[in-house]
DNA sequence: GTCAAACCTCTTGTATACAAGAATAATGAA
DNA sequence: TTCATTATTCTTGTATACAAGAGGTTTGAC
């Protein structure tokens, strides 16, 4: 049976479930069969159940005591509460990067705009999407606290089926664009409170947004299961 | 052999590891012995492994692939890093709660800080520290935000080594119970930004504390083993 | 026909057996 | 004596076997 020498099946298994889970390729309230995925991998259960612990542990998944492992979508008032935080932890980001990015770090997020720009002008939405999450992901780690950046990794990990719903939304991407600008703007400035503010608007749920996302929502999710 | 009927053998021994390592019980870099601890605990390797994950999962251990599982307690840096996010996810739990907050919350924080100052008064310190826990759910649940309340929970949980060798410093806890009555008076005018300013202010680490917290440290960590 | 109880099946939880990588001890050469 | 290399042991990672709870189904009574 092939066997990725090594490194841990277990790991392979929880990044590849993890991409399925993310990419939305599970129902809401649907329950992953252990028998079926371990054989579906050519693996045994063992190396599956603990990629279900570790998936359970980030929150993609719930474990149910001898029932088995459930998809569970969060619920709309759940997503917005995410986003909220997601909103809060990206300010915090920006507010510590006005003083800590480094020019180099500059550079790079300026790129990743103007890739972005690029993306849009020639309709390319998977590249648009991809450079978007580098943009973030550098704004993380220029908040010079590393622990800050792994949380915020993790939870905007976690809200990537439903950010991605979101994007098609008319005319949210050159909205987002401007935004991105602002927040390199304020960075250049050193200006914390600035890049928190903006920042806490681009990612939170709010005003038309709201009903962006409920809408979409709606017809993502349209019924719990469990 | 034991078997705590109904429940999960697994989560019954997350539990307890983790009581022992929120204790204090393991040194930094040591190492967990999975087979040692199993006949510790009356139980086969499989349970183990499993809360092994969870707890990985958690920040509470780390699993090195083909090692084992480890302590590793936070470097200072990081440990600073830790606590600013935590005064930044109770600020906001602040901030929210003055619009939020219940009439029957407001009580039950209000009952915390007496509880807390008569401990104080009686010398009772382990009832004092337990008070001071208990104001501080009752404020991620007064945020009205479950999901800000868990992440608030699950960070909070994972100090509490760090947090209480601060507690015994001295002159710190009455200057702590002030400020828990300056957060109560902020949630009874409803007056989120103060509620926030002096939550951040109350948890993070700054000024004479962070040397407090160094002193401590080195006395409690004085070597990586790693 | 409907409801309840016992039975069976299916799935998870735990234990054990086996495989393979890491750590360590032992052996030999310089 | 010291270093490198090999052999041995120990520990983790994975597979399989076994136990037990959950869910569904059949059977029987009313």
């Amino acid at each position: 049976m092939m066997r990725a020498m090594g490194t841990r099946i277990a790991d392979t298994i929880r990044e590849r479930i993890e991409q399925m889970i993310v990419t939305g390729e599970f129902a809401d309230g649907e329950r992953l069969d252990e028998v079926k995925l371990a054989e579906q991998f050519g693996v045994s259960r063992t190396p599956l159940r603990e990629a279900f612990q570790s998936l359970a542990a980030s929150g993609l998944l719930t474990l149910e005591a001898r029932r088995g492992a459930f998809i569970r979508h969060p619920d709309f008032v759940e997503l917005v509460e995410m986003f909220e935080v997601m909103a809060e932890l990206e300010a915090m980001c920006g507010f510590r990067a006005a003083r800590r990015v480094s020019e180099q770090q500059m550079r790079d997020i300026g790129r990743t705009i103007e890739t972005c720009e690029a993306a849009i002008a020639m309709g390319d939405f998977d590249e648009y999407y991809r450079e978007n999450e580098t943009f973030h992901h550098l704004l993380y780690e220029a908040s010079g606290n590393s622990f800050l950046a792994r949380e915020a990794t993790r939870l905007h990990k976690r809200l990537k089926p439903y950010r991605r719903m979101q994007l098609r939304v008319n005319g949210r991407m050159p909205q987002s664009m401007r935004e991105h600008r602002a927040i390199h703007a304020a960075l250049e400035q050193s200006d914390g409170k600035a890049a928190a503010a903006t920042l806490r608007q681009h990612v939170a749920i709010q005003g038309e947004r709201f009903n962006d996302l409920m809408a979409s929502y709606r017809q993502m999710a349209p019924r719990k299961t469990g």
